[in-house]
DNA sequence: GATTGGTTGTACCGATCGGTACAATGTGTG
DNA sequence: CACACATTGTACCGATCGGTACAACCAATC
């Protein structure tokens, strides 16, 4: 076994203790000095890794964050034989993805921060995949097309804001509970929307 | 009448243009440079005004924000002859103050960014006194306590993920079908909920 | 018109920023 | 062992950071 995040690829590993020091400070908070310290790695080996600087590297960051949530939440979300189990599969992934809220989603804090223009494409893909990708589950489930991208929206939406606040009041039960009505409103029955349907 | 930047008394002029560069670059973002510019002022009266430095200008800031949303939005939620007056008025309040989704809640900025545990207290008050006066707008309306908690709760965390996810997709749209839906679900007549609690 | 006290621009401070240069190391291959 | 090459630590770069010192300025009062 090897380190903090099971035996994952060496710069694997040194991605995600960026995407901590970035989640910590800030892409402009977040220091050489600082993510020096928390990779321990020297600046030679920093530049050698990332020619790009800090850009590439948050840059990097970004897209595994995105990469991690493609095949562990979008792809479920469009494959799963039953839309539920992708549901569900998706509310239990962001549950662990966040901490049960006590870690706060590198992605948003991008997008609010002041570098939000040197990561807009980037940061704008996720969030559209992310809603795309639970449309097309809610679809399935028996949604029209319009209502099942307006759920979806809504459901990312609360997951975002249930971040911000538990984050703020510095209550993960925020988001626990946030993420239980959610998947509560997104999965009930729904036989009405269904009948609508046919 | 006087209008938000029209004639204000000139420290919450400067106290506008404060936030506005907070909001645009971040805490740390937010240069003296950058401050000076925007602001007109030198680093002489800037510090003048403000001996504390940039903590003090951010301080005072949220400070004078919290304190518009108390006026606009918490007290009319709690003292509104008509309860339903109260919410409508905080979602007008809300499009107004965040600009129909361009503007992005900078309590929200700092709740994420580094500079957190500077302004924590800040930022916790004003979202927990949020909760509350929405909350007390929604007992008043028949809900049972730990029900208008929890409603209070999902309608500001949808508030913020809006406006994260508006931004994030640069589509302003999201944020007012957010603000529509949220509000639809906070006034429709709810006879179901009154019914049982009598 | 002199004096005064609040206000301002400007020069400057040490520290730190992101980034570069490069010499000293390690490491695998012949 | 010798060589080649990837990796690393360290010294250093100019720019900018937040903050301070202070002299010039200003309107008001006498």
């Amino acid at each position: 076994m090897r380190a903090t995040t099971k035996d994952a690829s060496p710069r694997d590993e040194l991605l995600s203790a960026l995407g901590e020091v970035f989640r910590a400070h800030g892409y402009e908070g977040a220091s050489l000095a600082l993510i020096s310290e928390a990779t321990g790695l020297g600046k030679g080996s920093l530049y050698h890794a990332f020619p790009g600087g800090k850009e590439q590297m948050a840059e990097e960051v970004l897209a595994s964050i995105d990469a991690w949530f493609v095949r562990e939440i979008y792809q479920p979300l469009r494959t799963a034989a039953d839309p539920r189990d992708g549901i569900a599969g998706m509310f239990r992934g962001v549950d662990t993805y966040f901490r049960s809220g006590k870690r706060v989603c590198l992605i948003g804090v991008v997008a609010l921060g002041g570098a939000r223009d040197l990561f807009a494409e980037r940061v704008k893909g996720y969030f559209v995949a992310w809603v795309d990708a639970l449309a097309a589950a809610l679809r399935k489930l028996g949604h029209a097309q319009g209502e099942a991208q307006h759920l979806a929206e809504q459901a990312v939406l609360e997951i975002q804001g249930a971040l911000v606040l538990a984050r703020a009041v510095n209550d993960p039960k925020v988001f626990a509970r946030a993420l239980e009505r959610s998947q509560e409103r997104l999965l009930e029955t729904k036989r009405g929307g269904a009948r609508e349907r046919r």
